[in-house]
DNA sequence: TAATAACCGAGACGGTACGTCAAGTCTTCGG
DNA sequence: CCGAAGACTTGACGTACCGTCTCGGTTATTA
């Protein structure tokens, strides 16, 4: 997260925040752009909606960006893919994964207003890296974990390869505007593994 | 384009539109986004910087997404494939036009901020499926020619292979904030060649 | 009149002015202020409403105030006031003459917005004076009258005086925002001619 | 004045607003309009001159015109004269205090946009005739003394006579476009005892 | 128990951009 | 040359949003 306290620490002096108000305010997002796209989604009617004071929304994240940023996460339970032995079986886990995050309403308007966030402010182009680098991770180390198993090509540039998967779900659901379905991701697993399968 | 006259049409009564406002126009949005990102491009700071007026931008695109959206469209000249007799070399053709369009100074921040422009308004998001659907209309056209030629897997899933090819290039530049290359295009031509080939 | 032909000059070569344009376009202004209140006296909707082009009314009237001044003109019939052979007589004809041309509907709003044009540019001061000028020159002629005949005192300051006369009816109208009427006339003429009678 | 707050109120929530603005406004516009006539009054050129932001602004006064109407008002302090014994000493105690408020510089220029600026507006109306009343009342006043104390002829009407009273000046400061002198007064004086003084 | 520190809602603040509107000029076509 | 139609520049309008700040008050930890 940006910008929390940690939970642990020992707790300074004053008056600690109310845990109500990140929930609330997280929610009010999500629901706001879900009903009526990023458009509506501005700092006094996310206060608003969330019942919340715009200083205590300043307390927790920085910038709007920030916000968008937390958002979006909050909607995205952090992956992590156990050694099923098979590649195809863990592709198809993370991709699944991914397909019902993307599946919720209002991911393709909070996802794209995340990309129009990052684009104006050269600030939040990090923290966007960021977020992209934590979807790309678990499919590169299954990749890794496939060529040390053999079901993955040896020579796989895995880089590259993990951009192809990556990829196409989030080209359909902002390029084309269209949810992606199960069917989709399952052709994708069969094109993908054809593609880094070990050759002949 | 959006809201622009049509060309061999008989002129209506009342002064011509200026030819010289819209060429202007676009070019300053391009060279705003790419000097100063599209942080910069102001409708107040693209009307000085083209030497025109706001109620004559506004005449043309009626709000600054039409705008942003119009100013995407004129970098991408319409590409058209012819049969090279060979998937993979005709391919490379598409990849390396896109690739080329992209490495243009500034790309990247403007498809950002055409993303966060579509995704702000009902409205735009019609014109950016547009465009999206010309960046993959010549991939399907190459798909199909090899299914019929037969260097491409007859039971291949046209449209989510055209996703396949599309989204790999786009999310390298806007989600991993960086440029591709020639050497990614020909990873990726090898890995979709691989993944759509005949089989066996 | 501002800005308008001679009509028995010889004219030059070329289409001849419409006639139906002048009229059409002061009706259009005084139907508008009437209505709607000068702030929808729009040279635009003054067009529209008269079937007439701008640059048809640029041509005869160079600015809006003079169109506007001449719209109210064109309310004001020149009065010209015989000589009765009582001041008192000549005094009540000269303010039931305004009276009338004050009952107009709209004439408040005229009226008003005229001087807010006046205000607005050093330039249309000359000719809102001139305007003045015209309401108070006759006021000021039966006064002359009235000193030498005797029934008003020979030592009156006539400026002064015709000041008394011509601003409490446009005050009524335009300060007290009240249509004045056949009694306030009566009670003027009674007041003023006490003020400005022959002492003792 | 127009939207203020009262003073001796139990204070809302929130943070209050700053003093400084609202005299720092006025003053800016009363300046502008002395230098540079109300031409120059832009609400942009207030706020910079006057070093407060447009929204600042329009949280006090929502348009142009009521912003006038309270820099008027702002020059006009509230005249009470005291029992002095003779209608002429009254009367020439409440006009010489007008003509030093319309002697200051720039007096004229407010006024017509005054008038101009509560002529735009149905709901300006009301304000401006509160502003008049604030003018004509004190007249009112000392005309009911002399009544009672008898050197006003008892059956005076006194709405007209007040009309008679307020309006000589304000004609010339305005139509006139003259700023009056203590002799125009001296004058008004005198025609105006003359007018309403004992008959007989 | 008192002081202190950080929190809370409410809402005003400066700044900046938005999209609109009006005035006055200019350009095309046709009469 | 006049007319209608309509585009053009200039410049102001009133509104919206961002991120900050100032209030009066509340809630915890420390002295």
């Amino acid at each position: 997260m940006v910008g929390m306290q940690q939970d642990g620490a020992a707790r300074g002096p004053g008056r600690p925040r109310e845990e109500r108000v990140t929930g609330a305010v997280l929610t009010a997002v999500v629901d706001l752009v879900t009903e009526q796209g990023i458009g509506a989604v501005t700092m006094d009617a996310v206060a608003s909606r969330a019942g919340v004071s715009k200083p205590a929304m300043y307390r927790r994240w920085p910038t709007k960006q920030d916000l968008i940023i937390a958002a979006a996460e909050s909607r995205l339970g952090v992956l992590s893919v156990p050694d099923l032995g098979d590649f195809r079986a863990e592709l198809r886990l993370v991709l699944t994964a991914r397909l019902e995050a993307y599946r919720l309403p209002g991911s393709d308007r909070l996802i794209a207003g995340l990309i129009g966030a990052a684009a104006e402010t050269g600030a939040g182009r990090g923290q966007y890296a960021e977020y992209t680098e934590r979807i790309t991770s678990e499919t590169r180390r299954i990749l890794e974990r496939g060529m040390a198993r053999g079901d993955v090509d040896p020579d796989t540039d895995v880089r590259a390869a993990t951009t192809l998967v990556a990829a196409p779900l989030l080209f359909r659901l902002i390029g084309e505007q269209e949810t992606p379905d199960a069917r989709f991701v399952e052709t994708l697993v069969e094109l993908v593994a054809r593609a880094v399968g070990p050759t002949g």
